[in-house]
DNA sequence: TCCTTACTAAACCGTTTGGTTCAGTGGCTT
DNA sequence: AAGCCACTGAACCAAACGGTTTAGTAAGGA
C-alpha cells in the first residue's frame, strides 16, 4: 500500500560487503568474496556480449549461477552492477597493460623498444582488450564515468612508456621534445591494422608474424623519427 | 533461447522504394523520397545517441515526425531500419573521408602530405565521424555486416592515400616497401590523442592548434621514416 | 460525386524488462 | 534443539518493448 518510499533505496553503496563476516568457506577463505566475484564475472561476460541495454538481469543471474535477489543484495541495481563490473575489468586489464611496458629487458634502447612494442601489440589485440575497448566505446557515450575510467587506465600505461623515454633521452639515445605526443604516437602505431581488423571484421586472433610486422614497423618508424642524430 | 536468428536479417532489402509510383510531390519531386529520408535521419540520431537496444521504435517515429505504421511501411522492422540508417550514414561519411585525401593541392610532397594530414585529422575528430565510429564499434559485435560495411569505408580512404604514396614514390621523394603498412601508420598517426579524448572524455571539439599539432607530428614522423634518403 | 492513396493518432497484443516479495532450505553456531 | 544466516526458485508487479490493427483524414483524379 504505502508504495512510494522507493526514494531512499536508490543510493546503493557500491561497497560490496553484505557478505558473511565469517565467510562460509571451508578453510581460510581463499576467494574473499566468491559470490560477488561470480556475479561480476557473469555480468562482465553478458555485458560484453550483449551490451548494457541488451543484457537482462536474469541473464546475468543465469550466467553467474546465482539467484536474482542475491544479485540485487550485492549490487543495488543494474547500473551499479554495470559500473562495478567495468571497474573490476579495468583494474584487471590495467595491470596487464602496464606489465607490457615496464619489463625493460635489454640495455639497447632499440631492442628494448622492440620488445615493448611486441608486448603492447600482443596486448592490444588480445580478445579481452578488444572486448573491453568495445564496451568502453559503446557505453561511454551514455555513461561518462565509464569513459573516464577507461581513459585513465590508458594514461597509466602511457606514463610507463614516458618513463622509458626519459631514460633513453637521459642516455642520449633518443631526442624527443614532446614526450606526450611521442608516447601517443608509439601507442597508436602499435594499433595499426590488427586492432581495426579485430574490431570490425571478426578476424581470428593475429599470428605472431602479424604482430611482429606491426611491432617492427612501429619501432622502425618511431626510432627513425626520434633517434638522436649525430 | 532463440536469441540468435539475427544472421539472415541484415541483408534486408535496403532498397527504399515502397514509395508511391507517382510521387505526391508538387512538381518534379525534388526530394525523391522525403519521408524515407526523414525516417533515416531520425533513426540515425536516435541510434547514435541510445544504441540499438536502447532505442525504441516509438522514439524514432517521434524524432522523424512520422507515425509508427508509416515507418514500418518503409522499413520492415527495427533491424532493417538500423541497417539502412547505418549504410546511409556510411555512404555520406565515406565521401567526406575520401575528399580528405584526394585534393592534392601542392606539388611539394611534404606540403601536400601536411595538407592531407590536417584534413584527415579534422575529419576524424568531427562529431559525425566520432559518432559513427562509436556506432560501428558498439554494434558490429552483434551485427557483423555493419562492421564490414564500416571497414570497407575505411579501406577506400586508405586506397586513396596509397595512390598518393605511389605518386610520391614514382617522383623519387618517398621510399616505401610496404605501402599498406605505411598507409595504416599514417592514418593511425592522425588519430593520436584527439580521437581518444573525444571518445572517452567528452571533450569539446579540439582547436585548430590541437589539430595542427597532431597533423604536424604525424607528418614529421612519417616523412622522417619514409623519405627517400640521399 | 466517389474511389484511391498516403498518412496519422491511438489503442491494442503478447512478451520482456528491472526490480520486489515470499516461502522455504541447508549449514552454521550456541 | 533452536535460532540465525546467506541463499534459492518462483511468482509477481508496473512499465516498456516491437509490432499490428483500427478508425479516420486530407488530397487528387475520374
Amino acid at each position: 500500500m504505502d508504495r512510494d518510499q522507493t526514494v531512499s533505496m536508490m543510493e546503493t553503496v557500491l561497497d560490496v560487503t553484505p557478505a558473511p563476516e565469517g565467510t562460509t568457506d571451508k578453510c581460510c577463505g581463499p576467494p574473499l568474496n566468491a559470490k560477488a566475484q561470480r556475479i561480476l564475472a557473469g555480468a562482465r561476460s553478458a555485458f560484453q556480449e550483449l551490451g548494457f541495454e541488451g543484457t537482462s538481469v536474469d541473464e546475468i543471474a543465469r550466467r553467474a549461477g546465482v539467484s536474482k535477489p542475491t544479485l540485487y543484495s550485492y549490487f543495488g541495481d543494474k547500473q551499479a552492477l554495470f559500473a562495478a563490473s567495468f571497474a573490476d575489468q579495468c583494474q584487471g586489464e590495467a595491470a596487464l597493460a602496464l606489465s607490457s611496458v615496464d619489463g625493460t629487458s635489454s640495455d639497447c634502447v632499440e631492442t628494448a623498444l622492440r620488445d615493448v612494442a611486441r608486448r603492447v601489440v600482443a596486448f592490444l589485440v588480445s580478445p579481452s582488450a578488444i572486448l573491453m575497448f568495445r564496451s568502453a566505446v559503446a557505453e561511454s557515450g551514455r555513461f561518462p564515468a565509464l569513459g573516464r575510467t577507461y581513459f585513465e587506465t590508458g594514461e597509466t600505461t602511457k606514463k610507463g612508456l614516458i618513463g622509458l623515454f626519459h631514460k633513453a633521452i637521459a642516455a642520449g639515445v633518443l631526442a624527443i621534445d614532446d614526450v606526450e605526443l611521442a608516447a601517443d604516437q608509439f601507442l597508436v602505431l602499435c594499433k595499426v591494422d590488427l586492432v581495426h581488423k579485430q574490431l570490425f571484421l571478426q578476424a581470428e586472433p593475429p599470428s605472431e608474424a602479424d604482430i611482429n610486422r606491426v611491432a617492427e614497423g612501429a619501432v622502425k618508424l618511431f626510432f627513425d623519427g626520434y633517434r638522436k642524430r649525430n
